[in-house]
DNA sequence: AGCGTCGGTTCACCACGGAGAAACAAACCC
DNA sequence: GGGTTTGTTTCTCCGTGGTGAACCGACGCT
């Protein structure tokens, strides 16, 4: 998403259409005004006048933030996992269980459910979940995800952690 | 929590064990060097010189952000107990426990109360309750959260100290 | 102060079950 | 035909909960 770049205190109307659209904003602050407060890490504000090199910083730490929010893997229409700018290939019953841990990224989903999801009509075996799992874990290791297991719970799909 | 200010980029090893603990800190810029690239919230830079009306606002709001990211911790849906954007599972009796103590955190919760929650129907040995808090401490540890123990009175969760 | 008791901490060990992982075999698709 | 996908078995490993015992510091008593 664009950062919108603001005059403070002039332009505090429009302001206020931003904040309420969770819009990224920087604030240009006029050498005599005093700074806005805000906790809000979408906004952020310089003094002018101000370097070019320090706008962009604040610029492009506001945008990573902003698309960092919003950075949730998709499958899409072809039955491609992609994630930020990456994609990996899934088998059917791979897609199936990825679909359902991607509904709920970040979020637990019970092994019953998952393995009504692969194969509606019951599963072959109680380990064919645990082998799939296996086998989706090291295929999205690629994307910087990661499948982590709540034990007796099910599993919950993040990105990965150092 | 205090801001910790830091010159930048002198002090960078410093700067590591702050990212770490998530304690905030503002990064004072000297007048030659690079802005930084971060994009936690609870980090923010300013280029030297600076005002001291500015340098006020960036640590108010950066204090502001650290207590309010703060909150109390939670045990979600999954059995799963959340704190500032990471997690731990649970096994069912420290979900009872830690239970008990998230819910009036920072305060003092009883061994007996504690003790009845994980088994309602009487404690299997003394010292049970010892070692699940045991347990539990070492759990949580990686969360920024500690039990600390009142003597003859019970156990209090909070976050931890340095 | 000396001493015993109490409350609490930590460790080592066991038993059980759930999950991970490798290896093999069959089915499938280009 | 060759690679991929899927199912299955088997073995290992680890999380969990319980138990006993050693240890340690705070407290209270004489």
């Amino acid at each position: 998403m664009d950062v919108v770049l603001v005059r403070w205190p002039e332009e505090t109307l429009h302001l206020g259409e931003l904040r309420g659209s969770g819009t990224p904003r920087l604030l240009l602050v006029g050498p005599e005004a005093s700074p806005p407060d805000s906790v809000d890490p979408l906004e952020d504000w310089i003094r002018l006048p101000a370097e070019d090199r320090d706008v962009r910083a604040r610029v492009a730490t506001l945008e990573a933030r902003a698309s960092n929010g919003l950075a949730t893997p998709e499958i899409d229409d072809d039955g491609l996992l992609r994630f930020r700018d990456r994609w990996v290939s899934l088998s059917p019953v791979e897609r199936e269980l990825a679909g359902a841990l991607v509904e709920r990224f970040g979020a637990v989903v019970g092994r019953e459910l998952m393995a009504r999801k692969a194969w509606p009509s019951g599963a072959p075996t109680r380990n064919a979940l645990d082998v799939h799992i296996l086998r989706l874990r090291r295929r999205i290791a690629p994307l910087g995800l990661e499948v982590r297991t709540v034990r007796s719970r099910g599993y919950l799909l993040q990105v990965a952690t150092i």
